[in-house]
DNA sequence: TCCATTTTCTTGATCGTTTCAGATCACCCG
DNA sequence: CGGGTGATCTGAAACGATCAAGAAAATGGA
């Protein structure tokens, strides 16, 4: 039909596309994004010439500089990427960012965070049209440089930032809930497995200069919650022990609690801040001939799956993790990103791995 | 210093920051990219007047366009995402990625692949530097649409594809020893449960036809190792019944193994093409009161980290999950990718899931 | 038949970088 | 003193698309 299509040349510009078609290059541009601005007929014949040519459709990165959206959104983990991926709730955030992401039609960037030098660069160099902070800490020097972008961001469990949308769950009432819980059934020796309080990784109970200053908000607001529900029976968090454990690692918890156990005054009731803490006590509990919960009782916090299928099954507070996800996404990707913050709903399970204090 | 330092302004581009601090842009880009081309001085003057300005640093999408580089790698999988991050394997996989990703400072792109056309659509705009195709079925659309974008490709569990480098795991001798390990231990009336064999899903036991058309390499290659531990025992796949659960879900490798346990002639050995499926059987086992393995001797596949903790713990096929995404990342990141297929090692695991035939 | 309207296609500007090929300048050496 | 040599810095040309505005062609109504 027309001469000058060269099926043996490759097309790679919507130009030579264009030129082989014998139309102008926008026409060839709308052939692909604009199927109403042109005759279907001619759309036939751009888009079969351009499979003929193995043309692979407009160039990504121009149209994005072009258009400024680059359909995808940028997830920026508070610890390294594999680590994340250890981790049940990192995964099950995961899945509910990827839920509507998908819906969306768009793509998710999981961002480089080895240390905060190759953060910052990751984070100046991301073709997002938005960030979801996940986990960062007070003080990370990485918000700032997400801010610097002026993109739509939303924090997800992290420190709360001016001006910034953010989804977390009711950290405090969880903890006053899983907290009261043990209380209620007569324990009152505990000991609190806990999660990093800084970014300086530490491994042993702390002392109370170190509680003082806490950089990550979970963290702090699950201890204001266990200790809610101390004051409210006349204790003191204070006086009870709280060992920190770096990196959410059953080991840790484990060593941590065999740690505590034997100690002057063991601890009955143990208040772990993640599931994977509670099941490392398990195993130290089982490793001193102790049974859980006649001798010891363990009340985690998450819900992961695991939780329900370990034997004994883990008394814990329930975190919608699927659901933060989903929520982020959603908020990040709406037309203009809200600047509200939600609060999602925490709910303690009982199972089996909690009873009376022994004694009683 | 300099009388048109405005620092009320923002600078949104290289020009502005270049005019507020009076030099030409190539040396405010040298400033971000080559600091070797300029003296430390007037470096350190525009990056402060950057920061002062608020410039986020260099536009990443017009670096892209320029450049060509993305610094980022597109991960598509060949289910939809939520799905996929349902799977530990698929989860050990992306562990495997991201750890070189993260060394080499390179973004991992999700892709969403909800359907084809949406698969075709993210391929077309995805802003990367090449592509890791996992468990993409034979005769998958998005295949061709891929190779299209003339981008470094590697496959994984997949379909090979001619003059694309893939990392695959020694499917077929592992389904060999998972078998022989069963027939040796006097297993003869045996029942396999099988990943999917094609795209459609489908919950049953497979006709011969439908054997004979396998869309999923490693689905084909596990059935073929089965047979062939068998032929050596002078057995005959073909009278061994194969039931196909869609989607590695444990709930239907339950009812799949509660079906074959009430047929005529139950199977005393389960082949499972997973450990989730091998879990799900266990499940079936101990609902109909039948012990693993004094009842029924169960071997699973991929041996995620859940096998070994399960009591009874899986005997299964080890394969490096882990290693899978690292070697694929790192053959995707070389300067120049290169065209070969590495195929990792299988191993048989042998745990407390199988033992002696009843009867025996 | 002719003007108004709609459909279809084109022109030219623009997005914000990087990079190649100089230009400028001081400096050093014979 | 003249020219070679680095060290710094600049100008202009890509990179490959999209978009607004306008031209050309087709359509329709009176």
């Amino acid at each position: 039909m027309h001469a000058d299509e060269k099926p043996c040349e490759r097309a790679r510009t919507l130009d030579d596309l264009a030129k082989a078609v014998g139309v102008s290059r926008t026409t060839a541009s709308n052939a692909f994004n604009r199927p109403e601005q042109l005759s279907a007929e001619l759309r036939g014949r751009i888009l079969r010439t351009a499979e003929a040519l193995g043309y692979p459709g407009p160039n990504p990165m121009a149209r994005m500089l072009r258009t400024g959206r680059t359909g995808s959104i940028g997830l920026l983990f508070g610890d390294t990427l594999p680590y994340a991926l250890d981790d049940d709730t990192s995964i099950a955030l995961l899945k509910g960012l990827a839920r509507v992401c998908e819906k969306r039609r768009s793509g998710l960037l999981l961002l480089p965070v080895m240390d905060d030098a190759a953060a910052a660069q990751a984070v100046r160099a991301a073709a997002v049209d938005g960030f979801i902070l996940y986990c960062l800490p007070d003080g990370s020097p990485v918000v700032p440089q997400v801010l610097e972008r002026r993109l739509p961001v939303v924090t997800v469990d992290s420190v709360s930032v001016e001006g910034v949308p953010s989804i977390s769950i009711d950290d405090l009432a969880g903890a006053q809930q899983a907290a009261a819980h043990l209380l209620e059934l007569g324990h009152r020796r505990l000991a609190i497995l806990s999660l990093d309080l800084q970014t300086e990784e530490h491994f042993g109970v702390v002392t109370r200069q170190r509680r003082s200053e806490i950089h990550y908000r979970p963290t702090a607001l699950r201890l204001e919650g266990y200790g809610a529900a101390m004051r409210e029976k006349g204790l003191d968090l204070r006086r009870v022990p709280v060992f920190e454990c770096p990196g959410n690692s059953e080991e840790h918890a484990r060593r941590a609690t065999l740690e505590l156990l034997a100690g002057r005054t063991p601890p009955t009731g143990i208040l772990a801040m993640s599931d994977r803490f509670a099941i490392g006590a398990f195993q130290a509990a089982s490793q001193l001939g102790l049974q859980v919960p006649r001798d010891l009782s363990v009340v985690g916090f998450d819900d992961i799956p695991l939780a329900a299928r370990f034997r004994p099954a883990l008394t814990t507070v329930r975190q919608p993790l699927v659901e933060k996800g989903v929520a982020a996404a959603e908020m990040l990707l709406k037309k203009r990103t809200p600047a509200i913050s939600r609060v999602l709903e925490t709910r303690l399970i009982q199972r089996e791995s909690t009873g009376p204090a022994p004694g009683r």
